[in-house]
DNA sequence: GATGAATGAGATTTCATTCAT
DNA sequence: AATGAATGAAATCTCATTCAT
């Protein structure tokens, strides 16, 4: 909610009423991607937010850039709560982060498909956060010293699949699975026999995630 | 394809070449879901398959339908699978499974959101053959008592989620993941604080999963 | 820009300000319609002009009603050549006239398609000036006497048909096609076989000529 | 007619149902276009041909490509016509060409906007043919020695806009205008003052001449 | 049985015009 | 008076599905 404020504040002032509209647009694409997928149609979002289909196009130039903004938000909210998370003392950021990140995803899940398919800055930021976090983890030996950060960029992907395919019916099962892979993640857990993602690949992994609306 | 001949069999005796047909399709189908998702038309996939769009409809009354053809073989497959590793001795016929199963989906990537969508039957087998292997496993201490087969569907979800991530560019990432989610399945790791999905729950996601593209 | 003062003052007084706009407005039309056609947006046009698009609206009901002021000005331009052509002492005057009123019109691109598609008396005006500028051409023999006025307003749309053609690339390409209509139009010139076009069925040309947006 | 047939069986035999809507198509879309315009949406002239939007569509994947096959129609048939007063014995193929291929274009009004816009070689083709009528009219001393073929197709953008002005009301006005043009270029008219247009010009106009409806 | 032409609902996007601020 | 946000009709184009050949 703020960081969708200070998004908007970063590129221009809206008038009161159309600062409105932007939210109830995005509140209301959030609402009909969750529950249509991200091939629900602009027509519907402009209905459910109550305003012209004149009135989106306004706001967002396509329907990929409502996509993008989308985005953009639950990254923002994850990078603050990543910050946030760097602060604890005791090395449980990680922890705290996973699960904090996780359930606001929870919220958002409509456009999760795209969620890490930008080449925008943002997603460098949340990974070098990220980073940190684990080297504090490991710092306070909570998490085993041969996980690499690439493997928890995997365990991102794998709470979207559960989350995609468990949300609208069990919408707290990611925890149980989140309880999994933290106790793999413990130094008490077992040598993981294959190796890790490289970086460089974990890079092209997020550029070519998943094609946009326009590019089908 | 043995799989899906039976499948076929049990319905009706298909003419030599309209079988040919329809092996040549679902061929075509994997190739273009697999190259461009599930949006991709049908009348491409009868254009790779080298038929006319009339004998696709012919073969498959829906898209829907050829999809589900689709996912009959991966479960197939899955179950068969299955069944070979129950003969397991040593109790590693779960690990066995896992690997192989996420090895064959790799392959079959075109429709893996669809996969567990399904309410036919396959799906109960599968469930009941992995649970069996999860029992087997416990008895040989090699994955910890408090483990659910509604965990290892979890896991599932989890696998197909790293696969859709990192498929095109990285085919093998799932299996570091893998290695992570068994680490965190043995008996030495820690304990998973929250409850375990109830399998009640799980019919209702597999009911509901992802909508079918007639209801889009 | 006189001319336009002119029509303006005959309906109401502008204020300060708003005359300014209405100029503005004026030579942004000129130039957008210039580079993209009459098919180029309003919005782009104000964002030229530097106002708002209300405030285009507020001086102008309709696009229709723009581009009508701007075939105004350039009739009324056209009108006040003729008048100077009119004082010609040498029967050259319908010369020079159709040279400078096509340079003139080549300068204002955008909107020639409308040039003649009006009712308003400003082309009566210009085709009484443009008959007197042929009469005095005959009368001192430098132009054929079967030639009609008619042939006259012919050849202005012929001369736009050339001008639309080639204005972007050869700019004065229609030099020389006036060349090659004013050899014709000389009384040593061959006979014209076919009868010219009667008065009457121009009044219906001019009225017809071309649909306005809002017709669309 | 028998043009568009030819073109269309250079490309693929047409099943004969397929063949009749095409020619429906572009029946409609000559009248279409003739009453409203290049604007003239497709849907209406589907509907004129009595056919689906989607049957368009398949016929003509663009409503530009609609539009290159009415050009290539006409230019198709412009060069038949030079073909056939290339035979002419007594220099008089280039006023006969002129005459004819008005004639024809008058009953092809709606897209000759873009008639000469076209990068394919049949605008080559037909350049070619018509300065070989012109050489061989200057042969025969019908046509005055300091008239170039570039002043031809300045002749032909001249026509068309005569055309474009008259034809709804005064179809036949043009035969007068062509009149003034071929008495300004016989070899008893006056001299041109001004250059003709460098053929190098001429090339540029006819790549740069009206932007494509996708262009916009 | 096979073919692919035909269909038309529906998707995204543009733009002239209106009206609240 | 000026602004520009809002509107929604209309345009082009796609694609799952049907049906004549």
């Amino acid at each position: 909610m703020t960081s969708a404020t200070n998004t908007a504040n970063l590129e221009r002032p809206l008038r009161k009423d159309a600062a409105q509209h932007r939210q109830q647009l995005l509140a209301a694409a959030v609402q009909v991607f969750d529950e249509q997928g991200l091939d629900a149609s602009v027509t519907e979002i402009a209905r459910v937010a109550g305003v012209g289909i004149g009135t989106l196009y306004r706001r967002f130039p396509t329907k990929d850039a409502l996509i993008d903004a989308l985005v953009r938000e639950i990254l923002g909210a994850t990078i603050q709560m990543a910050r946030d998370a760097v602060r604890a003392p005791d090395g449980t950021g990680l922890e705290r982060f996973l699960e904090a990140s996780s359930a606001y995803q929870a919220e958002h899940a409509g456009c999760l498909p795209r969620l890490w398919n930008t080449d925008h800055e943002m997603v460098k930021t949340a990974r070098q956060l990220i980073a940190k976090l684990l080297v504090d983890a490991k710092k306070h030996d909570r998490i085993r010293h041969d996980l690499t950060s690439t493997d928890l960029s995997l365990a991102m992907f794998s709470l979207l699949g559960v989350l995609e395919a468990t949300l609208p019916v069990a919408p707290d099962a990611w925890r149980r699975h989140l309880d999994l892979l933290i106790a793999g993640m413990r130094p008490a857990a077992l040598n993981l026999p294959h190796r890790a993602l490289s970086t460089a690949s974990l890079d092209k992994v997020l550029a070519t995630h998943i094609p946009t609306v326009a590019a089908r």
